[in-house]
RNA sequence: GGGAGCAUAGCUCAGCUGGUUCAGAGCACCUGCCUUACAAGCAGGGGGUCACAGGUUCGAACCCUGUUGCUCCCA
């Protein structure tokens, strides 16, 4: 059978995803094994796959491959959420492009064409993760809209309202003038702006020229000033006290009005105070009981309430009370200013601070317990460092706004009553009941009650994803939830910690009295050569589907995960996905070496392969161990690197190259059989990182049933390891590698066979064969005396000659060894200074003295051997 | 403005309770090889004042203080 000397996954990759499917492997239903569960972080159905989605489900698919070939019942439960503003915000553009305007809709004719748009885009993303090889119990799919979610949610809503935890109330909101709905603070991005400070003289209402210069950002706003405010200790305007000012253009009188919050530094230290559309003015409006004057629109024009430029832009209004105010010499000078302004994530609108009336859920009681299972590692950050920032957050909680304006998402269950009241029940039938009870008016129906027409946050879906998607809140203690739930690792971005993670917990908390995860690894940031973020809308992401048609699947989740310890960032490169195909690569080759032997069944096993597989096996053991305490550690690259390492050089580099038969020769039975079964361990090992390639090799070193899969079988577990054979190894191959340089120095091809010399014990004596072998030796021999005519070498203190006849360059020989002793000279001083040292030897722990001890003995011994080879050649 | 974190090779990062598993890995780079599994490869090699300045200690990449630079979160 002839195999390809260039891997190829294209075929191979959609055969086994196939053969998987079809044989159900991904499925899990409740059993007496231990489960193993992840909630897969909802991807938002107007995405596409990037490179963040990317190494996400990477990381999730590497947990769950690995803990189902432990044994476990692994479950990992795809999805996605409806991202109400997202979506809502496409739709709108899509009708918008089709002639129909949003409003001439009626909300169900809306909705209807919302779910025709998610039928056909929604699942895009959860189609491409199986390219990556995502093994998603796809039967369970789940979605945020779904009847049984949005019942969840509903249910909650009304439980926690019952409970006294939702209220209505005024607040000022971040307000998005083009999608029209306020945002919770998680959702608004503030962004650096080159802007103008603008110094604005306001008269001082009874006097003749008396004038109060504020500055400003926002020039617009003062036709909604209701005072102006300075320092109480401010000497420049203490005699300001008591008296009024008169707002420009308007002439309206507004109060001086003093309070601490003014920072004298800034601008002129006078501010003017527009409590309806600055957060920090209408906390002292509230303080000093002004009157606040909304002077917008919602879409951002100007209102009536502003009197003057009704109806224009707030960026339009800008430019003209500039030009008006410089008319009526009230601007004074105008400052370039470089601030911060908040911008709607989902629309890039300039936000609006507003007073609005939303609904609120209160933070404060939730927050408590969600900080403590925290900090006390019942549920565990990965890497720790996180769980600073999450208490700093969690500890300045605001309660949550989970109101939005929108009509996609679930509708608040909300009743008004005629009389202004309001209900709240899962069912209009119910709200009924209740309003004809509060009023007292048996004959309330139904076309009596108004619904509140905003819908929920999305957060306020997905904070229940753990428990919604196994139905645990309309069917509590179900079987599904009972045995999956509290789950075990979620892998989602940092960046929403605290609008998701920081939720679910709560949600968790307060459903199921349970965490709803155990560990939390929180990966980097996938960012582009110029430390930029992936982004659609800077097109510097690579299409991940292209990069898997490129490099395959494997190669690129092995590029993905190399570089990526949790919670740093991935500078990203096609070049890791390179040499992650380069590995699928080698991976490959070695099984072409495997595969090209033929077996004589005559034949005995040679020493070198029964010592080479007696050190292999305890490496891959050593090894072993090392991969997996990184996976208890949740340092996935750094087991990934301890496989590739182990695969490459341990495997292909030192262990195929001992047992290799001779060209064309054949191997014996014993040697055969023993690499393949170690190299079906390590198949096994890196399935969870490369699951196609190490399937198919799996099926190609051995005759297996055609049912027979890599991903249920049992995960080597380590064994003992011998550390005496990994240290006999190690000064064996570095006798290979001395062998290997001298070849290089002296012109002596490999093919031609030379002579070994062996002078003092030799501790890797074991793998003489091995070394013979692999050095092209004709015979080793262990000598008394040192041999004139020898390039030489050291391991330890173990001396190699090799007979160079009258080749041997005798100065160039010296010179070696005199730059060895010195160096060893040099290393016995230091050690000899801390020796010679009475508190060293006094103060340091006794096995650290006695290691020093040792060192010195070491070096003497080696340095009087450098003396008498130098001696020697002379 | 408030808080947190980071600074180790060209790049990305390890480096545990201070002491030869302490200066390491992968990639990149340089040199020589198309040697019958693999040039997507093989064999070698170079490269770091552990940001800077002090301090503690017999001993500091590691602990303390300050300085500088960067990042993130919150306002």
């Amino acid at each position: 059978m002839e195999i390809p000397a260039k891997y190829d996954p294209s075929g191979i990759e959609d055969k086994w995803y196939q053969h998987w499917l079809i044989n159900n492997y991904f499925r899990s239903t409740p059993d007496e094994r231990e489960p193993f569960t992840i909630v897969i972080p909802p991807p938002n159905v107007t995405g596409v796959l990037h490179m963040g989605h990317m190494l996400n489900n990477t990381i999730q698919d590497v947990l769950v491959r690995r803990a189902r070939m432990q044994g476990k019942n692994a479950c990992w439960l795809p999805g996605t959420d409806h991202a109400s503003i997202a979506t809502e915000a496409k739709v709108v553009a899509k009708l918008r492009a089709d002639g129909i305007e949003k409003a001439s809709l009626t909300r169900d004719e809306f909705l209807a064409h919302a779910w025709e748009w998610k039928e056909k885009h929604g699942g895009i993303i959860l189609e491409q993760l199986k390219k990556l090889g995502a093994s998603c119990d796809w039967e369970r799919t789940k979605f945020t809209m779904d009847e049984s979610m949005y019942e969840s949610v509903i249910n909650v809503f009304v439980d926690l309202y019952n409970k006294g935890l939702i209220y209505r109330g005024v607040r000022m909101v971040n307000w998005d003038p083009k999608a029209l709905t306020a945002l919770s603070d998680e959702e608004v991005i503030y962004k650096e702006v080159k802007s103008k400070l603008y110094y604005i003289r306001y008269k001082v209402e009874g006097s003749d020229d008396e004038w109060v210069t504020i500055a400003t950002t926002r020039p617009e706003t003062i036709l909604g000033d209701t005072a102006v405010c300075y320092h109480p200790e401010d000497e420049r305007f203490k005699h300001l006290k008591g008296k009024r000012v008169l707002v420009p253009l308007l002439k309206r009188s507004i109060p001086m009005i003093a309070d601490e919050y003014v920072d004298r530094e800034f601008g002129t230290g006078c501010l003017k105070i527009t409590p309806a559309h600055d957060i920090n003015d209408n906390t002292i409006g509230i303080k000093h009981n002004l009157e606040s004057i909304d002077i917008f629109n919602d879409n951002g024009t100007l209102s009536e309430k502003a009197q003057l430029y009704v109806g224009l832009d707030r960026f339009v209004v800008r430019e003209k009370i500039v030009e008006d105010l410089t008319n009526h010499g009230h601007m004074l000078k105008i400052e370039d200013y470089v601030n911060n302004v908040g911008f709607s994530e989902r629309t890039d609108e300039v936000i609006e601070p507003k007073l609005s009336v939303q609904w609120f859920l209160k933070m404060e009681e939730m927050a408590k317990p969600a900080l403590e299972v925290v900090m006390n590692d019942t549920v565990k950050f990965h890497p720790e460092k996180f769980k600073n920032t999450y208490r700093h957050w969690m500890e300045n909680v605001r309660d949550w706004c989970i109101s939005r304006q929108l009509w996609w998402g679930q509708r608040i269950p909300a009743y008004y009553l005629p009389t202004g009241e309001v209900v709240v029940a899962a069912t209009k039938e119910e709200a009924l009941e209740k309003a004809r009870n509060i009023s007292g008016n048996a004959n309330l129906n139904a076309a009596d009650l108004r619904q509140d027409e905003d819908v929920l946050d999305t957060w306020f879906s997905s904070w229940l994803w753990p428990i919604s998607v196994f139905d645990g809140i309309r069917n509590p203690g179900n079987p599904d939830i009972k045995y999956y739930y509290p789950t075990n690792d979620l892998v989602t971005a940092p960046e929403i910690l605290f609008f998701w993670v920081a939720r679910m917990i709560m949600a968790g908390l307060e459903y199921q009295k349970e965490v709803p995860f155990k560990n939390v690894y929180l990966t980097g940031i996938v960012r582009d050569k110029l430390g930029r973020k992936m982004s659609k809308s800077l097109g510097n992401s690579p299409d991940p589907l292209a990069l898997i048609e490129k490099f395959g699947a494997d190669g690129v989740r092995v590029g993905m995960l190399l570089t990526s310890p949790a919670g740093n960032d991935l500078p990203f490169d096609e070049s890791l996905c390179e040499q992650g195909r380069n590995f699928s690569n080698k991976i490959w080759n070695a099984l072409r070496l495997v595969k090209g032997w033929t077996v004589d069944e005559t034949l005995p096993q040679p020493v070198y392969a029964s010592t080479a597989a007696q050190w292999f096996d305890s490496r891959f053991n050593n090894a072993l161990a090392q991969i997996e305490e990184n996976f208890d550690k949740y340092r996935l690259s750094e087991a990934l690197m301890a496989a590739y390492k182990l695969v490459w050089d341990d495997f292909c580099s030192w262990y195929l190259e001992m047992v290799k038969p001779a060209y064309q020769q054949p191997i014996d039975r014993l040697t055969l059989d023993t690499t393949i079964g170690f190299f079906g361990k390590l198949m096994q090992v890196l399935h969870p990182f490369m699951p196609f390639i190490t399937e198919e090799i799996w099926h190609m070193i051995a005759d297996r049933k055609s049912d027979d899969t890599i991903m249920l079988s049992a995960m080597p577990v380590p064994a003992e390891s011998d550390a005496d054979v990994i240290a006999a190894f190690e000064h064996a191959s570095a006798a290979v590698i001395g062998i290997r340089n001298v070849r290089k120095d002296k012109n002596l091809p490999f093919k031609d066979q030379v002579e070994l010399m062996v002078r003092g014990e030799n501790p890797g004596r074991q793998f003489d064969d091995v070394v013979a072998k692999l050095g092209n030796i004709s015979a080793i021999s262990y000598i008394e005396e040192k041999p004139a005519a020898a390039a030489g070498f050291m391991v330890k203190s173990t001396e190699y000659y090799i007979p160079l006849g009258d080749t041997i360059d005798l100065e160039a020989e010296r010179e070696k060894l005199q730059i060895e002793l010195k160096y060893m000279q040099g290393f016995l001083d230091s050690v000899e200074k801390k020796l010679s040292n009475e508190r060293f030897v006094s103060n340091a722990k006794p096995e650290v003295v006695e290691n020093e001890r040792q060192k010195q003995a070491d070096a003497i011994s080696k340095i009087e051997l450098l003396k008498a080879s130098i001696e020697g050649i002379s």
